[in-house]
DNA sequence: AGCACGCCGACT
DNA sequence: GTCGGCGTGCTC
């Protein structure tokens, strides 16, 4: 008599689904969640196709263990897993485990919360408590205790007094109201949300490109998508670049929909990342806003992907299973038959490609919501007029400061440089101060007086000798950080009040909520930060922009340096002027000239991008042709080289170009040495079966691991 | 990913 | 003499 087998795939880096026997009377489909013994633990998995006819034979195999309530994957989910671990190149049981692991199956706890009971109150403290939660859906005794300004302990006692029951919370958990709050909408929005209304009722695959300048409503539009995707009871999904500090945009979308939506983060706690993940996967959750993670997650039916910011660099994910948020959002919608919406104010050059070639639809709105007019942007020549010595704001920007500053506007300087000085230099022997651990300096970072790696967190305090020539107190700071800038402004000044935001001074979403409170209350005048307070805040008052550096962006000689800089300048710069006030942007720069800098004050992002383009075309270089990076890495750099070497000598000749082995910009990382081979092809020729092959046959010691990084975007 | 087995340094 | 470091190797 044979077992019956049943191929199970594991959420750890395996790349084929193991076989199991399925015990008499026990019943599994494909999708199904299981847990298997696994060595000597047990563990989740999913039931995946036919088992494999696996070498294991039939009495070496271990029995499935039980089958989970939870509903099964659908086998949308489970084709979107196979299809990124083999675009990707990741092990599909290392896709698996983005949106399945064994911490989240474990039923989350009931959570309770009180409801009024039936015995009459006492006391005044015990009627300020009922009235307190007549207002509350099922508060906690913290909530409640807050709410009605008495002790917790005065809770407990009712609750012994019966005149507080406990209720569970997640029973009748509240539900969005796809017209809680619909907004006014002008004529062009109203085209816009039908548009992308109709997409989404087809309830079919599409995508669309909601091109609109910062201001524009873009938010308000797809929320209409998401309120028709609600009223087919089907889920939407909301992706954001950097999701744990916008605190303020999940208010948003509560207020738009009666009930907040449901979060997928990395700063989510275990307990609510359970409920959370149990929510999505049985369905109750119908409008998850999340990280890039998020895409992988149980979906009982998703009908809408709405990409935010989709030209943001940060939907890379560039460690473990390396692939672009944005294009797997696609590849998701497409599998689930979904509308996929790519929402921005500066489009990503593949995405508008493929909207001009037809592929995507494409809406824009050229108008800024309530008639508020674009900012004035201007160069600032640092040639002609270079800042005092030592100093890094010139002349002009000082002078309007000064001027916004006396006529009670709001000024903000950006530049995109955590801490206080980039390099510290020895001015006896020019020694620089680098990091142990990767080829970088080491940022001088006078809040938390010490000097940071800013590639692997390595920290120290700045040494009183020089460690190359023993020179007593010789350390000078070469260049800004936003400290340094904030140091200015307060010589400039002294009266002005002051914000710097930068990600490791505001590393609470507390703070974050704190700090931008404080600004739309106009409790600052001037604020100073990086690549942070280019996010889609809304500052009525503020009327200035500094660009400290706008060619900061530029050198590196990165594909999409120039792209990148000016989606970033002219997000920077849409922060001015969005309400009644006119808004005015200068930029810094030393080549005025430079096709960035010109694009950005006349507004034609679009010839820029047209012109990028042309670049482009010619060599095959992405989106016109695909590109694949091997980065061959090993604790020593012999091993590294010798790695790289191999690969280049069994390179595959065809119309595949292979460049390199070149040591990788950061030729020595977190410890490990680097080198990097570049990968390029037509559009039409697929990478991966190519770099099979050429892995097969190359002979790589096995010190040296080999990452793959399909579509790279950073060269780092 | 875990968790084993497996060979070389400082401790009850 | 043992406890323990983390280097390969396996898990149906």
């Amino acid at each position: 008599m044979t077992a019956t087998r049943v191929a199970v795939l594991l959420p750890y880096p395996f790349d084929r689904a193991f076989d199991y026997a399925l015990p008499d009377g026990m019943n599994v489909a494909p999708g199904q969640i299981v847990t298997v013994p696994l060595g000597k633990r047990m563990v989740p998995g999913v039931v995946w196709d036919a088992p494999a006819d696996s070498s294991v034979p039939d009495h070496r195999l271990k029995p499935v263990a039980a089958v989970l309530e939870t509903p099964a994957f659908p086998d949308t989910l489970r084709q979107f897993i196979d299809w990124v671990a083999n675009y990707t190149m990741a092990p599909r049981g290392e896709v698996l485990a983005l949106g399945l692991k064994a911490n989240l199956l474990d039923p989350p706890p009931d959570r309770y919360g009180w409801v009024a009971g039936a015995a009459t109150p006492t006391t005044k403290r015990r009627e300020a408590v009922l009235a307190a939660l007549a207002a509350l859906d099922r508060p906690d005794t913290a909530a409640l205790a807050a709410a009605a300004a008495v002790s917790p302990g005065i809770i407990r006692a009712m609750a012994d007094a019966g005149l507080l029951r406990p209720a569970r919370r997640d029973q009748g958990a509240a539900k969005l109201d796809p017209d809680a709050a619909p907004p006014i909408l002008s004529p062009d929005q109203t085209g816009a949300a039908d548009a992308l209304r109709t997409s989404i009722a087809a309830a079919t695959f599409s995508v669309t490109l909601l091109e609109g300048v910062t201001g524009s409503g873009k938010t308000e539009i797809y929320c209409e998508a998401i309120a028709q995707c609600l009223r087919q009871n089907r889920q939407a999904l909301v992706l954001l670049p950097e999701i744990a500090l916008s605190a303020q945009f999940t208010a948003r979308l509560a207020a738009r929909f009666g009930a907040a939506p449901t979060l997928w983060h990395s700063a989510l706690s275990p307990t609510a990342r359970r409920a959370n993940w149990h929510a999505i996967a049985t369905g109750t959750a119908q409008l998850v806003l999340g990280a890039r993670s998020a895409l992988f997650l149980p979906f009982t039916d998703l009908g809408a992907i709405i990409v935010d910011e989709e030209h943001e660099a940060a939907y890379k994910q560039e460690d473990g299973v390396i692939y672009h948020a944005r294009d797997m959002a696609v590849v998701r919608a497409r599998l689930s038959g979904a509308g996929c919406i790519l929402a921005s104010a500066t489009p990503s050059l593949e995405s508008s490609i493929n909207a001009e070639a037809g592929r995507y639809r494409h809406i824009t709105l050229t108008a800024r919501h309530g008639g508020a007019a674009m900012p004035r942007i201007e160069t600032l020549d640092l040639r002609a007029t270079p800042p005092e010595r030592g100093k890094f704001l010139a002349p002009p920007l000082i002078e309007a400061l000064a001027a916004n500053l006396a006529g009670g506007g709001q000024s903000m300087l950006f530049l995109n440089r955590r801490g206080y000085a980039p390099l510290t230099l020895c001015r006896a022997c020019g020694h620089r101060l680098n990091c142990p651990n990767c080829t970088a300096w080491l940022v001088e970072h006078r809040a938390h007086t010490s000097l940071l790696c800013h590639h692997c967190g390595h920290t120290e305090r700045q040494p009183t000798l020089c460690p190359s020539c023993s020179a007593e107190h010789s350390f000078v700071p070469i260049g800004p950080g936003v400290e340094r800038i904030a140091e200015e402004v307060a010589d400039l000044f002294p009266a002005a009040r002051r914000i710097v935001m930068a990600s490791d001074v505001m590393t609470t979403p507390d703070q974050a909520a704190a700090a931008i409170r404080a600004i739309v209350a106009h409790e600052i005048d001037i604020i100073i930060g990086t690549q942070m307070i280019a996010k889609a805040w809304h500052f009525p008052d503020l009327t200035l922009v500094g660009v400290v550096d706008a060619d900061l962006g530029l050198g590196g000689g990165d594909l999409r340096a120039g792209e990148r800089s000016a989606q970033l300048l002219h997000q920077v710069a849409g922060r001015a002027g969005r309400a009644a006030l006119p808004g005015r942007v200068l930029l810094q720069s030393y080549t005025p000239d430079h096709p960035v800098m010109r694009a950005l004050c006349s507004g034609d992002l679009a010839s820029f991008r047209t012109a990028e383009a042309a670049l482009r075309e010619p060599g095959h270089w992405p989106p016109f042709g695909r590109l694949a990076a091997l980065i061959v890495s090993a604790d020593l750099h012999d091993v590294a080289d010798q790695a790289a070497n191999a690969l280049a000598r069994t390179a595959p000749r065809s119309d595949v170009i292979v460049l390199g082995p070149a040591p990788a910009p950061f030729a020595m990382l977190r410890g490990r040495h680097r080198r990097r081979l570049l990968l390029r092809a037509p559009r039409g020729i697929a990478l991966q079966p190519v770099i099979r092959d050429w892995l097969v046959r190359a002979d790589v010691p096995g010190a040296a691991r080999i990452d793959i990084d399909i579509d790279p975007i950073s060269f780092l």
